[in-house]
DNA sequence: TCTGGGGTCCTGTCGCCA
DNA sequence: TCTGTGGCGACAGGACCC
């Protein structure tokens, strides 16, 4: 998808279209998730800082990021790219291999594009945004096909061709170069993907380690043999925050922890899962990041238990000097806990002693009470319908009321605290043909599986 | 300029054990 | 009994991706 989060922000408010728009943390500490192209013409992109981009694009609207529209849409677009294939590997909310081969959707090239066209007008149609598509005969080169096909288009890389279009290309185009390795080969005179498969196999080994050698000389001679995998199972579960400022109070650190492992633990147990290794995370107030794991006898998904081992690690952690971050995770994971197995030893002992408190003391720490309006958020009035929060301060809460299907709306500004005003849900950014003439609401999927695609890989 | 959140994978080191 | 070696799990850190 292009522009995802910035393009559905556009989508489901008129008044923004062709407008530069920067969706990401709005705290002083905030970096861009994504920016819209409007946006990148100034010099805006993923993973600034806030602060950065504001400098650089003052006039832009700014927005928090809305997670529950943007996995509702993906699910839509992940259940079109499963028409395709049953192999759907998603690689993040907006962005999937798909193995045309697999599902009989592509044998050769024309079939490949057709494929392609078909997809990106089901994209449109159903969620109203524009999607682009990479073919080729592997993942990493579909995934360069993508990236050039961005925004709005389709690019398909013909076999025989592939070595010939890396050559040129600078190192960093190939998945897994990032700044460092992109610096380490820079030094050692390697800018091109032809200088990366001249340099030869042993020699990347030597400058890059075993692993990272072998696979970057296999992809600069356009070797990737990777399947697309539909089941990928979840290897680690974490939670952290940054903090607006730096937090000195070793008692108050001690609290995050708490709070962290809490929802830690309500992360996985809404997964079902638990994990044997507890690990906690700090970055101190240089950037320093230091983590400490300790790894218990069996799994666990008990709260008490994950506290107390966090709370332990952190006995271990110099944080004089303050902490901007803290994270709490557990890996090691299973889908069962140790408490299971006594529980099957000791059925009876089970039984006596019920499920305490510790559940509740998971779910009551979650919603704060307070009312915010937060830049993006949707909003309903009692006079004059749905709207979005403009901008909030001073107790006052500016408001665009406008809908997707809507013209460009009108402002108002009301008192943070006005009766009338309250939170609403996302409206379908595409008229929802099964809730017309219905009298339900129109409502977007609140529960599919599944996740939204960009790549497609085909062994034309 | 001042760096999010949620992940995955790899490497080096250390201690234990056969 | 002593020494060497190799495998392995735990741990810490780092790179990368979206």
């Amino acid at each position: 998808m292009d522009a995802f989060f910035a393009s559905v922000e556009q989508a489901s408010k008129p008044s923004l279209r062709g407008k530069a728009v920067v969706v990401g943390g709005l705290g002083p500490r905030g970096v861009v998730a994504t920016a819209s192209y409007e946006a990148r013409v100034f010099g805006v992109h993923s993973a600034m800082p806030m602060a950065q981009a504001r400098r650089l694009a003052p006039n832009a609207a700014y927005l928090v990021p809305r997670f529950s529209l943007y996995r509702a849409i993906s699910e839509q677009v992940m259940a079109l790219l499963r028409e395709l294939s049953p192999l759907v590997e998603p690689l993040s909310l907006d962005e999937a291999f798909v193995d045309l081969e697999a599902g009989g959707a592509a044998w050769d090239e024309e079939s490949a594009r057709r494929a392609g066209r078909k997809l990106r007008a089901d994209i449109r149609a159903v969620t109203g945004l524009t999607g682009s598509v990479g073919l080729a005969a592997s993942k990493m080169l579909a995934k360069i096909a993508s990236e050039q096909a961005k925004p709005d288009g389709l690019v398909l890389i013909e076999p025989g061709t592939e070595r010939a279009l890396l050559a040129p290309m600078p190192v960093r185009t190939l998945p897994g170069v990032g700044p460092a390795t992109g610096d380490h080969l820079r030094r050692a005179g390697i800018t091109t993907v032809e200088e990366l498969a001249e340099a030869g196999e042993d020699e990347l080994v030597r400058l890059l380690g075993k692993a990272h050698g072998h696979a970057l000389y296999a992809m600069a001679l356009a070797r990737d043999e990777r399947p697309v995998v539909a089941e990928r199972e979840t290897k680690s579960v974490s939670v952290e925050d940054t903090y607006d400022v730096d937090i000195h109070d070793r008692l108050r650190v001690g609290l995050e922890v708490q709070r962290l492992a809490d929802r830690c633990v309500g992360r996985l147990r809404g997964a079902g899962l638990s994990g044997r290794t507890i690990v906690l995370k700090v970055r101190r107030y240089d950037f320093s990041t230091l983590t400490r794991s300790e790894t218990l006898r069996g799994p666990t998904d008990d709260p008490a238990v994950i506290r107390e081992a966090a709370a332990r690690l952190l006995d271990s952690v110099d944080t004089t000097g303050g902490v901007r971050l803290l994270g709490v995770g557990v890996s090691g994971l299973a889908d069962y806990t140790q408490e299971d197995l006594f529980a099957q030893a000791l059925p009876a002992r089970a039984a006596e002693a019920p499920e305490e408190t510790v559940t509740e003391a998971v779910v009551e720490r979650v919603e704060p009470v307070e009312r915010q309006w937060r830049a993006g958020q949707d909003v309903r009035h009692a006079e004059y319908g749905h709207g979005w929060v403009q901008g909030s301060g001073l107790g006052r809460v500016t408001v665009r009321f406008e809908t997707p299907r809507s013209e460009p709306g009108r402002v108002r500004t009301f008192f943070v605290d006005d009766p009338a005003l309250e939170g609403a849900d996302p409206l379908p950014l595409v008229a929802d043909l099964a809730a017309q003439g219905s009298s339900e609401p129109a409502s977007l999927p609140k529960s599919r599986s599944g996740t939204v695609g960009g790549e497609a890989t085909s062994r034309p």
